[in-house]
DNA sequence: AGATTAATGATACAAATATACCATAGTCAA
DNA sequence: TTGACTATGGTATATTTGTATCATTAATCT
């Protein structure tokens, strides 16, 4: 983690002087803060290219941070470059290097190898084929819910909140004072239901999926242990990883598996959504929702 | 993405070709194939001077190995420092079988492997300092608003709910049907203000960073670029990989992130919180709200 | 041995590079 | 408005770059 490095620093320098700088500098800057290395590998015009902006800008915005001109600034980050200490090398090194760091570089370490375990975990264990499925029938749904109380409940929302910019009657349940069963009153059996739910078990949730198979609805599971009652009547169930060094438990790879089961839905649903979402961004930034660049 | 790299292929090349190689062309091929880092960086005659050939020798050298001269030669290998693919290997070996089973294969691959690297990434740039400190001004603050907009309120609320399990004086904003700077309105200098916002940056957050700073919060800003405004001020910021194959970005290191913040935030905070914890769980149980195991 | 060829180095040159210089388009104060 | 000033783009230039050419050396083979 030693991010002691010439060019780090220089980074951290440059942003800090962003504010600063004139609006076509600070153009070029984003894009060598968002691309480092492009600058060691590249000349003035093919990151100006790049960025965006005139050559000229790139060498004048060098010399706003206080070098004589590009080629000057960017010999450190060549230097970099060329001795492979350049950000993210080695996974493994980094991570050992952190542990010796003091009792909070193990904490950190232990952090971050736990998440990149859990989604190793969660994944490997996954079959492609039940994935794509469940996609499927998400597909066709008329209305999909998705139910998680508590700390899973934002996992639900933002499922939905991204599924919602592309495709309609998406639902994250419970919704505000209401319960469950009552938000599922009205589906029936060409829903689909989500639920996830981790130990220990919310007695609502599990109350919600047997409602929810009475009714003939589609239930797909997620949870932390094969032995979930959420996957037992449930016609498509995955299971995640959740571990950490913590008393709580990790959402990390419940998103990433939402994530990519919304990247098969997409998949299955053909290019439909895609245009869709693209209105849904276009309308946002005619409403001035978002800054420019 | 697609490891089979264009640099590593080429060096295999090279390497077979080493013994047709003439004595001098040979003794350039080794040093490249031993700093291969130098070639995607150095000029003609700056890796001649560092092979100790004459910069003749490295252009032939490129030709004997079948291109038009050493910058045609030279372009993969600066292509893949761009990338940044020289660097890592791949994580996980599974996903390279995965990767054959059908196009819905490479598009699973796909997502846990940004999955992974965008949580490497993410941790690899952090400064640990950086996130003991920002940890500890949370533990000592009064209020903690932790806000996102859009897809990012989920991850707000994720950690806000989880801090909550622990510590009191949390928020989640913007409430709902409120707005982010209402909602920071009662705030002052004892207060901490977390403010997530990724490309394109929405202009609510922003202001509220903007107010927020005007009345003394301390300001915590996380986004997906270093160049991104709302570190601007921020007393703290971090940066977060959020790449996917799709049109959304991926929140997995955002809440990897939090979730290590939080970490550190209970680390600091001593063993109060765990009592804590274990009282609220306790409560819960018996309340009835988890089933036994 | 000398004759022939391959390998290497020195120098020359055209293209590309970073940058200096100048012109123009905005911007703000008076 | 006008005028001063700043930011930006376009063009010119000195330098560096990759490469071609030629001279020299070393190796190989009658």
């Amino acid at each position: 983690m030693n991010k002691s490095n010439v060019s780090s620093t220089l980074l951290e320098q440059l942003a800090e002087e962003l504010p600063e700088l004139t609006p076509q500098a600070r153009k070029a800057a984003t894009y060598m803060l968002e691309n480092p290395l492009d600058v060691g590998v590249l000349t003035v015009r093919e990151i100006a290219e790049a960025a965006q902006v005139n050559p000229n800008t790139v060498v004048r915005m060098a010399r706003q941070i206080g070098f004589n001109g590009y080629e000057e600034f960017r010999a450190p980050f060549r230097e970099a470059m060329r001795s492979g200490e350049s950000a993210f090398t080695d996974r493994v090194r980094w991570l050992q290097d952190t542990r010796k760091s003091g009792e909070l570089g193990a904490l950190y370490a232990d952090m971050v190898h736990n998440a990149l375990h859990n989604i190793e975990q969660t994944f490997a264990e996954i079959d492609i084929d039940k994935l794509l499925s469940a996609a499927q029938q998400i597909w066709n749904a008329q209305n999909v819910f998705t139910l998680g109380v508590g700390i899973n409940n934002s996992s639900a929302r933002n499922f939905t909140y991204l599924a919602s910019t592309g495709m309609v009657r998406f639902h994250a349940i419970p919704r505000a004072d209401s319960t469950p069963i009552d938000d599922l009153a009205m589906a029936n059996s060409n829903d689909v239901l989500i639920a996830i739910t981790c130990k220990p078990y919310r007695v609502e949730v599990l109350e919600a999926v047997r409602f929810a198979k009475e009714q003939g609805i589609t239930v797909i599971g997620i949870s932390d242990s094969p032995a979930s009652p959420v996957l037992w009547g449930a016609e498509h169930g995955f299971v995640v990883a959740t571990d950490t060094p913590q008393f709580f438990p990790s959402s990390v790879s419940i998103l990433a598996l939402l994530e990519t089961l919304l990247s098969f839905v997409i998949a299955v649903g053909s290019d439909e959504i895609v245009d869709r979402v693209e209105k849904f961004h276009q309308r946002r930034h005619q409403l001035g929702l978002y800054t420019e660049e």
